[in-house]
DNA sequence: TGTACATCAGTGAACGCGCGTTCACTGATGTAC
DNA sequence: TGTACATCAGTGAACGCGCGTTCACTGATGTAC
């Protein structure tokens, strides 16, 4: 699997791409980007992306699929470094990668569908949803989440992310302008989920 | 403020422009839409829709607040005939009408912004928000909700929201074609949530 | 009731633009003998 | 080491398109006397 000179040659032009891409779309967002300002960003003729990309959608993807590698890392280095409950930690972290990275965030939403399409296949070993489901395993293992009966741990996690996923849309949509302290609300919001999920 | 008759006969164009736009938007999705399309559907020329909204801009702003209001009318019902815990059937409410009018859905929360800014100015009467808080406040006087020092009503309805607006999102965006029993998992969510609300 | 005028409710054509993508091509680099 | 050829890494120009918006205009409708 090593790779030959030619190959990261390719590879770092692939990834000038990606990123004048991405600072394109942060500036203007994502409707408004065009082939042909990367193009120019990276000092090819529109046509020269064709050699690294088959077309447009296939850099916005990719970029989409960056952004989610960087989310699971942001969330598997809060469930490590948790000094509370890693749940809260993890929660935090989601919301707080969303508001620092509106822009990568709201790309990676809005174009990076599921792999999966039920819960018979496995959770993606590289998938930010992954690092919520270890947390709640394991939160049900050292009893600090006591599951009901004819729950699955999926549901539970389902529960959490979707908490972590409102407020980061919230946040970073409706309620960007609005002034107020999120992190409190956020924490409080987690805190009382968590205490819902131990009776 | 009674309406002449060619008040009522541009009113009636400026709805059926904006039924135009919506199907379209249906259709294909917001980024797609354009003015000619519209135009077309509704027998004007593009230039005729000038008449009736300043720019296109303006169609599909007056079109998310219009979904605006219908989901405050959907989430009131909840509300109002709800059997179980009103808030449960709130939030139940809000994903179901996320789910049946999905284009309708994101294309408010993609342009509609809060028109607060803070907690300090009062909550719209017609905001779907408001809907929230008010159920809030009287499982707070009920009883069933008890809230803890320094916690306001807001920020509990806020938390009731994510969750709400997360399941939505999810389900209308990144689940989309996951296939589960969304309506038991959030059912769960939301007396989890109110669990841990209640102690 | 008739007529002159004003306003209404649009239209047609154009402006000026940027877009994604293709395709025939070319100079530079690498390879084989 | 030199030479012939092949591949690489692009380019320039064009295709064909749809877009939002403006503006001078026009026929129909309404109004005043």
């Amino acid at each position: 699997m090593s790779q030959s000179p030619k190959e990261r040659r390719q590879a770092r032009t692939r990834q000038a791409i990606l990123d004048a891409a991405r600072e394109l779309i942060l500036e203007k967002g994502v409707e408004k980007l065009s082939l042909r300002a990367v193009a120019r960003k990276v000092d090819y003729s529109p046509a020269g992306l064709y050699e690294y990309f088959t077309n447009k959608e296939a850099i916005i993807s990719t970029l989409a699929e960056q952004v989610s590698s960087q989310l699971y890392l942001a969330l598997e280095k809060a469930s490590l470094h948790a000094e509370g409950p890693p749940l809260v930690a993890i929660g935090l972290a989601y919301i707080q990668f969303a508001r620092e990275h509106s822009e990568d965030f709201l790309l990676m939403f809005s174009r990076l569908h599921s792999r999966r399409v039920s819960e018979d296949s496995p959770v993606a070993e590289d998938s930010p949803y992954k690092v919520v489901v270890d947390a709640v395993a394991s939160g049900i293992q050292s009893g600090s989440i006591c599951m009901p009966t004819h729950m699955s741990v999926e549901q539970i996690a389902y529960s959490v992310w979707a908490m972590c996923h409102g407020a980061a849309m919230l946040q970073t949509t409706h309620l960007k302008d609005f002034q107020a302290d999120f992190q409190t609300a956020d924490t409080f919001a987690f805190q009382t989920l968590l205490e819902g999920l131990a009776s």
